[in-house]
DNA sequence: CCTAAAAAATGACGAAAATCATATTTATTT
DNA sequence: AAATAAATATGATTTTCGTCATTTTTTAGG
């Protein structure tokens, strides 16, 4: 059987062809004080694609050549361990922008992402964005601000991993999921959900089940409900 | 008894005042490819002050005034967890520049910063700094590029806090802080080290026992000497 | 130089979470 | 619709590591 959302994106031209100048996600990102000729120019200069859920935008040793702009759908961003395990770092929502930072530190892809949804994606080569950068102050003073915002989170993030226990990480998790998933249930793996919780399948399962006899969470079989946000957030521990 | 350290510190009064055209930290660091009139600007903007070990150069929640450059000794950034706990997000040496995220972010601190050993450092208000940034491309790309940087090193490390055993990590651990101190021996206590590693005092005491045990350190009350990188290198499990 | 306080070290113990094995459910393919 | 594969779930066991208690060593202050 063919997934809803995969029949929408068949179906609908839209989500191949998004014009900037009417991208309700633009609104969320960097590209928000956008406007005029360089509207049109980043218009010009983005191409749109589309990507199956598990589908790959880059991987790990790999050049940069541009940046991602996610129109719709979610992506991971993700690290490999030395087994082979999958850590996620980060996951990119309508509006985020994704792979800029390997392109100003001159490396090769430290990082890997991919699609978790079927997703439209714009692309925008290294030398246009990298122009843009150059000449519009209010969008480079908004790249440095997100790097800025980027390695606070990190740091947070850092501490909860050495300080916390795996239930209050998960506790933790599920709340930075609510905000990127919005109105929308939590749509991940179990194995995935583990990869960003930094914790074995197994033991993420279990805590779910607790979790959702606790009545803070409604399970699906891939989708995530939260009901209980203040419980959460006392078992997240802070 | 007074330290070296301090005893130098007090006596040799270069270690007040530095000027920026002949600080050999500058070298490492993003003021490395100023000069002319820019250096004299510098020079002229920034206070350079002497920190004693232990000294805060400023906390959580604190708002963010200047960037502190280091021209002599070692600063550990960190934050503090639930229980108090810190967690040292990163240690900075001569050459490198504290505290400017928060100022881009636009937020409060929201880590701490302390001197580890009595330290020379030099402070640049946040409207100097900010106004050499929007003047300076060159120094504008340095400030991108080392934060982009950073975001790469720190998603190494939830990937590391993620997945590796505290064993590997403290291998890991003192990889780092070779490159930082070179030549130097690591001049950490069992609690900043253990704080950086991310496990409890205990437990990096006996590690650090099984190392010495295994020939890859040289240990004395305060200062660890890695003797056999390979087999850190090893032991760090990649 | 002596004393108090802080840091480092060691041991015993228990809790948390990983691993391994296996069963069950859900998806996907033919 | 059946068959295969993949994801989810559960149980048993082991290991790692944190906690608490206590001792020893080092540092700092009078």
């Amino acid at each position: 059987m063919i997934s809803f959302d995969s029949m929408k994106s068949m179906l609908d031209e839209s989500y191949k062809h998004v014009a900037c100048s009417t991208c309700k996600s633009r609104g969320h990102g960097l590209f928000n004080g956008i406007s005029g000729a360089e509207l049109d120019t980043l218009e010009a200069q983005r191409a749109c694609n589309f990507y199956k859920k598990t589908q790959s935008l880059f991987v790990e040793g790999s050049t940069p050549r541009g940046v991602y702009c996610v129109n719709h759908g979610k992506v991971k961003v993700f690290k490999r361990g030395d087994e082979g395990k999958e850590q996620i770092i980060h996951i990119a929502k309508a509006g985020d922008l994704i792979g800029f930072r390997a392109m100003f530190s001159g490396e090769l892809y430290k990082v890997a992402a991919e699609s978790l949804e079927d997703s439209n994606i714009c692309f925008i080569a290294k030398e246009d964005f990298l122009n843009m950068i150059e000449f519009n102050p209010t969008l480079r003073n908004g790249i440095i601000k997100e790097l800025s915002q980027e390695l606070s989170d990190r740091a947070d993030f850092i501490t909860n991993m050495a300080q916390k226990s795996v239930r209050e990480r998960l506790a933790f998790s599920l709340l930075i999921l609510m905000d990127i998933y919005g109105e929308e249930p939590i749509n991940l793996s179990r194995e995935d959900l583990a990869n960003f919780v930094g914790t074995a399948t197994e033991t993420l399962i279990r805590l779910l089940k607790e979790f959702k006899e606790d009545g803070c969470l409604e399970i699906e079989v891939r989708k995530l409900r939260v009901i209980d946000k203040i419980k959460l957030i006392s078992l997240a521990g802070n």
